[in-house]
DNA sequence: TGCTAAGCGAGACGGTACGTCGCGTCTTCGG
DNA sequence: CCGAAGACGCGACGTACCGTCTCGCTTAGCA
């Protein structure tokens, strides 16, 4: 999240303000949290309209009303902001404590299908960061904790409901598995630029999900 | 391919020249063909060293020996010439054709798997492309025509080879199940950064496509 | 002078800012005036080395240590810098005032061409700008009023006060007179590239300046 | 003139081509001499359009329907080529021959005040060609040969004719003087802009020649 | 008459400067 | 000390023009 001066407790997430993580505590004016949503809110509105390329953080700052100052005391650079900008929200992200128990991976799947999520957002904002990814670990490594990361961790949770109810195939590779919905959707929206319509989201599960994990389409 | 004067025969392929594309054909020195060659070259030299974004037309011309006038005069914008850094060359890709039929689809895609392709580089050099396709449908159009396009098709062509084996289950969705290989490798690259080993190529056959297509992963 | 943000007071010399010449005086940071002299002091510095032609507003730029876009958010063209070149400095003008009443126009005369200007190195400047005056009237303007304006108020101040003494012959086209030595240094530096050595000056006003005030040019 | 490969009698003038300007004779086309006036023509004509710094050689060579090679294996350069914009043409420059002796230095100044010559023209396509001038000692020379050189010469001419006659004050400085109409109008077609009409013209013999040779601007 | 070397229109080429724009930092206010 | 505003150093972008080179054609003059 934001790297804030503001306290140096909500953390666990990752990322630091360069001036002063901890300590310096005394004088002046506290941050006004009002200005991180409201910058996340521009940026996320810039993004939509221009996408990563074409959005510049003067532009972002101007609709918050901030200055680029503003910003930059925040977060490091602007890949840092626009990640941010996919999670913070933030409960956004479905986790495997979100989805019922329906009795079968197939009517877990459907479940997870018909919760809303932000994720084709948080998709689209990441398409300007691959071309950082490569000189950036950290950047990597953030992009992967929050924003493929726990798809991954929720379908890996699923995958582990089937085979403790015994729906598994022995064999499977449950770590490659849950990491082909992921792989789909990345493919669709960054390379084809084809929808994630709702057939193509059934056809995940039917075709390839559920053949691969529990050896039939249907019955 | 670059926007050549050239002709208007030479290809169907795509991208055109400013100036009068067709047309226009008589009088003036022709376009020096070396000097593509040579450019192209020298992008993915630079590409390769420094990736997209780090990459400057100044210095691919200067490799090239050429001036940035001759790089601009062939293609529009540093992006274009980078997507046909990745094909032009190029018979690199594999096709059906170059598969031999070993008689059962798992050791036509073993055979796949032990042909060296340039593929890896073309994924390196798209990286950078990513956060220009939702801006330029031509540039998305392209780069699925010549990169993600031909692996489908070898793919969607070894899986009709082992229809006609009678090897495949009913209800397979083949065109879903073609896309699958390029996904898991796109994103490994793009997103996730983890390498391409013999391992990871033989899992996405041993425990993805060979389960999916034929129901069974040994036997 | 620079088209500054700066106030809207310092002068009523000239040149404005493209940005909003007037109004929006709050915010910000206010413009670096240490950047200004800096680059004007760079400017002159190249515009001596190597002429209008050869200089390049990067290396005057790199030479101040500071970047292109501060000197574009100053000056709209090279040609306009270089003006200013010209003149900020600027109190190397000669005036009347600076000049002793010797009791008379030729000691008058003698004691400006002992007092020491840096006329040639504004005219040097001017050089490249000559082509570009037709082009330009506010240009034009400013040359007039800045480069030669002020040299011919000097002459025609020499001529009044000549005058007042008694010592003009009827009849002296004074208007036209105070052009005759700018007019002449300007055809040697820009034409003839003579140098303005001693024997010259001297010339200028022993051979036609007081023959034609005063009717002898000796006694 | 041009540098014509053409003969190597014609002569007398100056520029000589690059290629082989004496020998090599036999084979070949011979230069197409309606290429020269094209081509001057068409110069004459953009650049009363343009002034010299945005006159480009590729459009001059469009107009005359020619190709840049073909300008080129005339000029050496573009500056080169303006220059004999002023004086090919090209008696246009009045020279002592061409003015009666009136009996009087009045007299012969008025005469040639009322011929035409296109002297302004000449000086206005200079104006470009000052800033090159400090970096080219021969284009400094040429210019001074057929555009300045010329005028003085003539003025000179009428000087000594009038010395001939005994008008001539003793102690005058001939060469100075002799100078003094074009650095008057070489000032106000370059720095000032202002016309130079029939008004000025004749302010510049009978308030500054006149006096000056003779002692007497009336009589 | 047919050969040949050069001229010619067109425009590509290697360079180089232009003026713009974006990033991430720094500097002044006022609160 | 925060926050708005925006100037700052840096450096890439894509454009334009210079003077050269190269193509395919045309056009003398010599054989």
């Amino acid at each position: 999240m934001a790297r804030g001066t503001s306290s140096g407790s909500e953390a666990g997430t990752g990322q630091e303000d360069r001036v002063l993580e901890a300590g310096q505590r005394k004088g002046g004016r506290p941050r006004d949290a009002t200005r991180d949503t409201d910058i996340l809110e521009a940026a996320r509105e810039v993004l939509a309209e221009r996408g990563y390329e074409r959005t510049t953080v003067a532009e972002i700052a101007a609709r918050a009303g901030a200055g680029k100052a503003t910003v930059y005391r925040r977060w490091a650079t602007k890949a840092e902001l626009v990640i941010d900008t996919l999670t913070c929200g933030a409960s956004s992200t479905i986790t495997i404590g979100d989805v019922p128990d329906t009795g079968s991976l197939r009517g877990d799947l459907a479940a997870v299908r018909s919760m809303k999520s932000r994720d084709a957002a948080s998709w689209q904002a990441l398409v300007g960061l691959i071309s950082e990814l490569p000189h950036s670990p950290e950047l990597t490594q953030v992009v992967n904790e929050r924003v493929v990361g726990p798809r991954a961790v929720l379908m890996r949770g699923l995958l582990e409901r089937a085979q403790a109810r015994g729906e598994l195939l022995p064999g499977v590779n449950v770590e490659l598995l849950s990491r082909v919905p992921s792989a789909m959707v990345a493919y669709r929206l960054l390379v084809t630029h084809e929808p994630i319509d709702r057939e193509f989201r059934r056809s995940l599960s039917e075709d390839l999900i559920l053949p691969l994990a529990t050896g039939r389409s249907r019955d």
